[in-house]
DNA sequence: ATAAAGCCTCCAGTAACAGGAGGGTCAACC
DNA sequence: GGTTGACCCTCCTGTTACTGGAGGCTTTAT
């Protein structure tokens, strides 16, 4: 049995996430000593690291839950896992493609901008007047 | 003079949103009718105006104000417009690393998984165990 | 006159923790 | 046996940028 001091050094996550872990129910503590500390044991560790790997994975802890009960479930089947995964693709994907987006705008007026002393700036000049859309 | 309802309209900013920026000071309303109505002039509205494209560039509102205190200054420097607008750029860039390569690596893994009726699953299996690290 | 739409304020909730106050516990050392 | 220092606990607040809703006026239209 660890402290929650040696299960954050075994799985890399802040002693305050393990205990906030703890009090949303992702990753129960395995007991407490007398004392009231709490305590993990090898599975409830490797419980962490498997959360600590999936949210840096961008993994909400509302689907770690998802992912954990499948993790723990040796029945189930990989085509529900394959199910979330290939969502959350799908949401980075978008993501990615608004940031990509929005970065080379912004570039582009960056780059359009003198960046000296003067006051004439087209990167303010792009965001006083709305774009496309022309008043006729 | 316009209501949050018109004003609303002409920037494609939620009324809820427009109540926001009012109440941390971002866009003030120009007045109120006797009534406790939030009133907004031309100019208030361009204002809001720029806050919502400048917020589409991912610019946090603290960002905003310092964006459109410049933008009312009309002696300032463009340098100074330039230099938020690069790091602001740095930061972009480093997201869009960061989640491209989370979604690389996310799609080798689902690639992997056959996703079907049996329960081995090459998703969960990288998240039980640490990556790279070799134990020895 | 009344109903619908619009406005107000205040409160709670969101995601996922981080920081800190205030206080108990444990191990070691002198 | 006392005392330091490292840990541990709970509870509260703050973060970002809003969104939703309750309860209650005001305005507009019929």
């Amino acid at each position: 049995m660890f402290t929650i001091n040696d299960a954050s050094k075994r799985t890399n996550l802040p002693v305050k996430t393990i205990r906030y872990y703890d009090e949303v129910g992702l990753v129960s503590a395995t007991g407490r000593t007398p004392a009231g500390y709490r305590l993990y044991d090898d599975r409830s560790c490797q419980k962490l690291g498997f959360v600590q790997r999936a949210r840096q994975f961008n993994f909400s802890i509302e689907e770690c839950r998802e992912l954990l009960s499948l993790y723990e479930d040796h029945g189930r089947p990989s085509r529900e896992v394959k199910k979330i995964t290939l969502s959350k693709l799908e949401l980075l994907q978008r993501q990615l493609d608004d940031l990509t987006t929005l970065t080379l705008e912004l570039k582009t007026l960056a780059n359009q901008c003198t960046g000296d002393d003067r006051p004439d700036c087209p990167i303010l000049n792009a965001f006083s007047a709305p774009p496309v859309k022309t008043a006729s």
